[in-house]
DNA sequence: GTGAAAGCGCTAACAG
DNA sequence: CTGTTAGCGCTTTCAC
């Protein structure tokens, strides 16, 4: 696997346009638009809000005026005034793979349509990153806060509480909530995988996760596959954590070695698709029969593992619907509530 | 494949907190906290913006004040009066696939070390939802803009042009940018796919795309693909294109009809790896040889198509670095440049 | 339907 | 090292 780095042109720094100091030469303000429409102050505001009642004809002017100026409101000036402001802060361990991204396309989209604006942090899975981010979320004052999962700190816990935000929690639905939550439970969804496999007679299980410390989800999930699989008087054969973030390729090196340490395992539950569709790959090349031989198992319903030559036997989870109803909530000023959207399980031909 | 629903819990509507009302019961100001200490409002103000010195014994107070109060900063006030704000904004046409959620992750990663907030925004390939977008942004007051491509509306360009505010283009070159643009060329990386495959003696070329109006980068890999093929009297035999997002599943239905339509193939160039993944899976399953009877090469060096059984052959392109490089212009407030970070042909074992 | 006055909470620009 | 004086640009509250 040769690798050639081109470089189209040099990184030709350009004169141009010179950098706009601070003295931006006066953006127009309100008031501006105000004496150029022949109007007052105020009787703009209503026009750029849409709100109280305008005279057809002031109306036409100042649209005008505004028009003419290329007047941009300023929402700190407004933010400031009515002491309340369409921002949600939106806090995520990460941006950086297909659910977390569903996520945030989902709940972009449902408040885009409550006329909110999503201002994202990424905590890298770091509780003190969470709680630094969400401090300067909630220095804008904003309508609401997102936040993964239901483990905070308590520093962020005492900001939550001193801030008096709507808060809405997803992706985990395993706990005590802070306000409102909207998630499926993993717990259920581990349990739910063990139950599947136990029925068609699997016994010999094994486990391959991945950086567990980082994925308290994941970690609920296994909790819950091992609770069913001692109530049968079962436990694992074999437990493997893949270093580093989930990936295909980390998964296709850990079958590997878990079968070699458990020689009798009959299924393998994957904390990932991602994982589970490496570790196909790995059973394919080297010729060891799926599901005869080695049943896998794994979660999150991802669109590559349905495209796998043979598609995943899973969990889907409706990450997306997730997003939407969190922006519903929202939207409209729901009471706090918990909200189990549930998961799908995806009978595939891997088990 | 049967699927299943299940649902955990009901959802059951919890009594608990009650919204907070418009009236805030006042959360603690600066003002609060400097008569609390028993200093002035600037003064609490230097302390909290880390600015000019301070004597140890006041800072002890104050920060004591703070703790006391909880008090936390009101960012509109700040950001009115001193008319600048961390806030940056990013306008995507979507975050949910792998390269925009890594763009993301490595911004704000680069972002964040230099204080700033991402505020961003989803434009669903549409320009006048960027349009629409960029203007709410611009309302914040934003240090900046991070916009995705060249291409912009007309009324993009006045916002941005009135608003006199650092903006950089990312993942697309080929063209004339507004201001600072990182990426590297997705016409050079067509023609260098191109060359690639002319050069072992490919000649019957097809191309699969995806739903073409929306991605106008890809259509400039394609161009520059074509370009290539023109030089060398060649062109396409064949030209599929899969409606909807791209995907693997759509992938794998798709080579098949080129192969139909255009069965003297030997080679297929797709435009991006998750579909040349489904390509792959569908070769593999009527066994079609690859590359011996059908090249596939592609365009991302996803993570996945390295993970696949047979590595894709496929151009990988620096997107989080791209986040990271963009982040840095604006922390560094450099003036306007144009930053190629190239891209990379990585052989796989495909063509 | 429209307007005048009074801030929202913070920081710039000077003093001392 | 600390404080005073004015706003930033908008919206609230009350009048007319």
């Amino acid at each position: 696997m040769d690798a050639t780095t081109i470089r189209t042109r040099p990184g030709s720094p350009r004169p141009g346009l010179a950098r706009p100091g601070s003295t931006r030469p006066g953006r127009a303000t309100l008031s501006d638009v105000a004496r150029r429409a022949g109007a007052s102050d105020i009787t703009v505001s209503r026009v750029v809000r849409g709100q109280g009642s305008i005279a057809a004809g002031t109306r036409k002017r100042v649209l005008g005026a505004i028009q003419a100026l290329g007047y941009i409101p300023n929402r700190s000036a407004s933010a400031l005034a009515s002491s309340s402001s369409p921002l949600v802060g939106i806090v995520l361990p990460s941006v950086a793979n297909a659910v977390m991204a569903e996520l945030v396309q989902g709940l972009n989209e449902g408040l885009a349509a409550g006329c909110f604006q999503s201002a994202i942090g990424i905590s890298d899975h770091d509780p003190a990153v969470e709680e630094r981010l969400v401090g300067s979320l909630l220095a804008w004052q904003p309508a609401a806060l997102v936040l993964a999962g239901l483990e905070h700190s308590e520093g962020t816990r005492v900001l939550l509480r001193t801030a008096g935000v709507p808060v809405v929690e997803v992706l985990d639905i395993d706990g005590r909530g802070f306000d409102s939550v909207v998630s499926f439970s993993h717990h259920a969804a581990g349990a739910g995988s063990a139950r599947h496999l136990l029925a068609p007679g699997y016994r010999r299980f094994g486990y391959v996760g991945h950086a567990a410390s980082c994925d308290l989800r994941a970690d609920k999930r296994r909790a819950g596959f091992e609770a069913v699989l001692h109530e049968a008087d079962l436990d694992w054969l074999g437990l493997e954590v893949a270093p580093g973030p989930l990936s295909a390729g980390a998964g296709r090196a850990v079958p590997a070695q878990l079968l070699g340490r458990a020689p009798g395992l009959d299924a393998a539950y994957f904390s990932s698709d991602d994982m589970a569709v490496g570790g196909l790959f790995h059973c394919l090349a080297e010729g060891i029969g799926v599901p005869a031989r080695l049943a896998l198992f794994s979660f999150n319903g991802l669109d590559l593992g349905q495209a796998a030559p043979l598609p995943l036997s899973t969990i889907g989870t409706p990450r997306a619907r997730i997003g939407q109803e969190a922006a519903r909530l929202l939207c409209e000023a729901a009471p706090p509530q918990v909200l189990d959207l549930g998961f799908e399980l995806i009978g595939g031909a891997t088990a």
